[in-house]
RNA sequence: GCGCCGUUAGCUCAGCUGGAUAGAGCGUCUGGCUACGGACCAGAAGGCCGGGGGUUCGAAUCCCUCACGGCGUACCA
């Protein structure tokens, strides 16, 4: 991996800490406590390429005005053999490097060297890492929240690999607990109702209203007739949900796999409830002191284990009080797990059974509630709570021309995945989603389509195909792109700015995998090729004296490389023609 | 009530660990190839960064407070 903006940073600091040491060697500045220099890259190219703050910062430890520490730096600072051609001080004190040739070449010749591996790095290896997301219920079609999840959990899923870790994408499936009962427990009515009558049966009150829920009944009615009508309840409950399951689960990966999304594995609740994992995960928090029971149901002291965790972050007790703790049970008095009870199991499974480093969850900012209390519960276990980090994603509010269109399953008339996908492009769509998780969005069926014209996917995607034709049709020509160019002919100012705008792509995959935003990349893609669109305007290839020809036709493959490298980490494709 | 997230240009959003004159896209207006793809480029207009305090050389960024919006506060998941 090689980072040429971080090499920049680092020289730039030690220069600054050499001059200043330097300085304090002959007395022109005293010796005090610094740290290393800070150093930043300026948004204003006319300060220069990277500039540190050290003189500002120091200011007051060397009790010296800024500027004039400033220059004592400059005064001691030797470039020869580095990357900058001249420092300068400017404002305030601020101490600015330009680059030189031998940075640029640096840059292309990384590309070079790396290829489809240019921009990964190896900060997270061996780190094994799960993301878990989407983990739709099954009970009946996925939504636009799951658009979103979707997409940021693949695309963080592979930023992270990018670094480096050991990534497994996981989806978990919840086919067991209380909406696979009212699941089936609402086919049952829609397929007792085709046989006997919609008057002589009533449909549950909590039921799922939806249209899926009738086909459901009718396809089981097709295949199987009506001979489950006199099957006792719990043998009909029990075939109809294994039948809707085995309907909804295929039609759940074809979607996500149309939407460019493949699981490592898919995991199933019931297998953790069948195999006894769940009553032993939960006899264990027993054993520990944390459960009690009352009105004939388990309880988890989730209050004590949150206040015990809040006294040690340093929480004030009149804090804690007003948060209002509450327990939560763990079986019900009927005999059956809670989904808490089954999820603290299916995340000791994560960490005990199958030994990651660290897990995390993307969900539904309406989940937020459930955040703190499985992680303390992981304590609670002697697991570590703090290697599990949830990223909560603002939920997609859904308009049409301006109202809002209810998501909720229940009355069926959501839009699903799928909907989405038929009137949006799935690279529209996966751009459009990988926005930051906080942000709220809002998202207009009525405007769908324009919004997929102005989705800026089709300027950076434009920038690709440009390159490709260019390299085509000067091919045609016979001229192919050199295994080496002299950079240093590449002196424009966009030439300049489109370098260090490749330079900066292992620095947008390091930042998103941080942040756990993979948006970045988008923002990153989107700058990239802006920088290569104004340097096709200003510098012409084709024509051009052979040896400048080849640098920027060099450029503007290395270009092509880095577009496709970001555009593949967040699944979007980079087509050769549009 | 308590808690989490948000509030930046007409709209959608950036702004990395506090740094120099707050940016981009869309929209509006004005320009630009007989030359490698005009799905492009250049320029203009458009801002008490929700309000008010505080911290310091320096605040959109950190702290406090208020307002507004979204969400949560289940023997649902």
């Amino acid at each position: 991996m090689i980072n040429m903006v971080q090499n920049a940073k680092d020289q730039a600091a030690a220069l600054a800490m050499a001059a200043y040491q330097a300085a304090v060697a002959d007395g022109t500045l005293p010796a005090a406590e610094v740290k290393t220099a800070p150093v930043e890259i300026p948004k204003d190219t006319a300060n220069g390429d990277f500039t540190t703050t050290f003189a500002l910062a120091a200011s007051k430890a060397l009790r010296q005005p800024p500027r004039s520490i400033a220059q004592a730096l400059l005064d001691h600072m030797d470039l020869a053999g580095s990357y900058f051609a001249s420092a300068e001080i400017a404002g305030p004190g601020f101490l600015n490097f330009r680059l030189g040739d031998g940075w640029y070449a640096g840059v292309c010749e990384a590309v070079e060297a790396e290829g489809a591996e240019y921009g990964t790095g190896d900060g997270l290896k061996g780190q094994k890492i799960m993301v878990e997301f989407v983990s739709a219920n099954p009970t009946g079609p996925m939504h636009m929240g799951n658009a979103r999840g979707g997409v940021l959990g693949d695309t963080l899923a592979s930023v992270l690999a990018a670094c480096g870790a050991d990534v497994t994408r996981e989806f978990y499936v919840n086919d067991a607990g209380h909406q696979i009962d009212k699941f089936a427990h609402s086919i049952d009515a829609r397929y007792r109702q085709l046989i006997q009558g919609e008057d002589a049966v009533a449909f549950p009150e909590d039921g799922y209203q939806g249209e899926d829920i009738r086909d459901l009944a009718k396809a089981y009615y097709e295949q199987n007739g009506d001979a489950l009508l006199s099957a006792p309840e719990e043998e009909r409950l029990e075939k109809l949900a294994q039948f809707g399951l085995s309907v909804n689960l295929p039609k759940m990966k074809s979607d996500l796999e149309r939407y460019k999304i493949r699981y490592d594995n898919w995991f199933y609740e019931s297998s953790l409830h069948e195999s006894g994992y769940v009553a032993e995960t939960v006899e264990l928090l027993a054993a520990r002191g944390w459960t009690y029971e009352k009105d004939g149901a388990l309880w988890l002291r989730t209050a004590d284990i949150l206040r015990d965790h809040y006294r040690r972050a340093g929480k004030k007790e009149a804090d804690i009080e007003k948060l209002d703790l509450k327990d939560d049970v763990l079986r019900r008095a009927n005999g059956f797990y809670t989904y808490f009870a089954a999820d603290i199991a299916y995340h000791r499974n994560k960490f005990a059974v199958r030994g990651f480093d660290r897990v995390i969850n993307v969900w539904g900012a309406d989940h937020h509630g459930h955040v703190a209390r499985l992680k303390g519960a992981l304590d609670a276990i002697g697991l570590d709570g703090d290697k599990l980090d949830i990223v909560l994603m603002q939920l997609v509010k859904l308009l049409r021309d301006g109202e809002v269109v209810r998501m909720s399953k229940r009355t069926g008339k959501a839009i699903s995945l799928s909907d989405l996908l038929d009137e949006v492009s799935v690279d529209a769509a996966r751009w459009y989603f990988n926005a930051k998780p906080e942000t709220q969005m809002e998202f207009d069926l009525g405007l769908a389509v324009r919004e997929d014209s102005e989705n800026p996917i089709y300027y950076v995607e434009y920038a690709h195909a440009r390159i490709c034709s260019l390299l085509r049709a000067l091919g045609e020509e016979g001229v192919s792109v050199p295994g080496r160019a002299d950079v240093s002919l590449l002196t424009g100012e966009t030439e300049r700015a489109l370098m260090k705008q490749i330079a900066q792509f292992c620095e947008a995959v390091r930042l998103a995998a941080r942040d756990y935003d993979p948006s970045y990349i988008n923002r990153y893609l989107q700058e990239l090729a802006g920088c290569f669109h104004r340097f096709y305007t200003a510098c012409r290839i084709r024509g051009e004296e052979a040896a400048v020809r080849d640098a920027r036709l060099k450029l503007a493959d290395d270009t092509r490389v880095v577009l496709r490298n970001g555009l593949k980490l967040i699944g979007v494709d980079a087509p050769e023609k549009m």
